[in-house]
DNA sequence: GCATTAGTTCGGTACGCAGCAAACTAAAAT
DNA sequence: ATTTTAGTTTGCTGCGTACCGAACTAATGC
């Protein structure tokens, strides 16, 4: 991966970390310590499903969280390994 | 500050660390061990002034660079400090 | 005082994205 | 097999912003 690349790719995790409904979507799942829906998430914001499910896609792209399927509801979780791996990381780099 | 406020601030950080341009900036900056002028870092870039200086005042908002007028160039500089003291606050506030 | 040389601001364009409702998909339960 | 219930995808709209060149501002140096 050349630099041109990589910046491109900090870049795409600092975008998706820079939305204010996607962090709370990240507290709301780490201070209720436990998976959750996009419904339950939903609602707790109010703002509807499909944005829900759009935020979702945007975190699990950069790896930030991960998704279980369990009937036909999809629980969200934080990948703390992950969160807490990569962006210090990113730091260093700069 | 209460929690709405802090996740605005702390999107507009992550906002003004995600674009690619910006992170060449500091990367540029960083580098070069010195301050330099936007002319400098625009031919550097390739990409005009004007643009440059729309991104040195995105990065000044969030007090990561400073500016220091000598004659009629305004050099700009990190601020290693801020640089190494706000964003592990930041992964602690999540 | 005038020309030069830097940065900033302004008008305009193009693209991206957050948000919604509605249509669609997939699985479970009955 | 049909109904229900969750998530995803698909238009669509409105707003924000990266980018440029041109106009403007401010200070230097002759």
């Amino acid at each position: 991966m050349n630099i041109e690349q990589r910046d491109q790719k900090i870049a795409q995790i600092f975008k998706a970390l820079a939305e204010p409904n996607r962090l709370k979507i990240i507290r709301v799942l780490y201070q209720a310590q436990r998976e959750m829906t996009c419904g339950e998430v939903g609602k707790e914001l109010n703002i509807s499903k499909s944005t829900v499910s759009y935020h979702f896609k945007a975190l699990r792209l950069i790896g930030l969280t991960n998704t279980r399927k369990i009937a036909q509801e999809k629980y969200l979780s934080i990948n703390v390994e992950t969160f807490q791996t990569y962006l210090p990381g990113f730091l260093e780099t700069l």
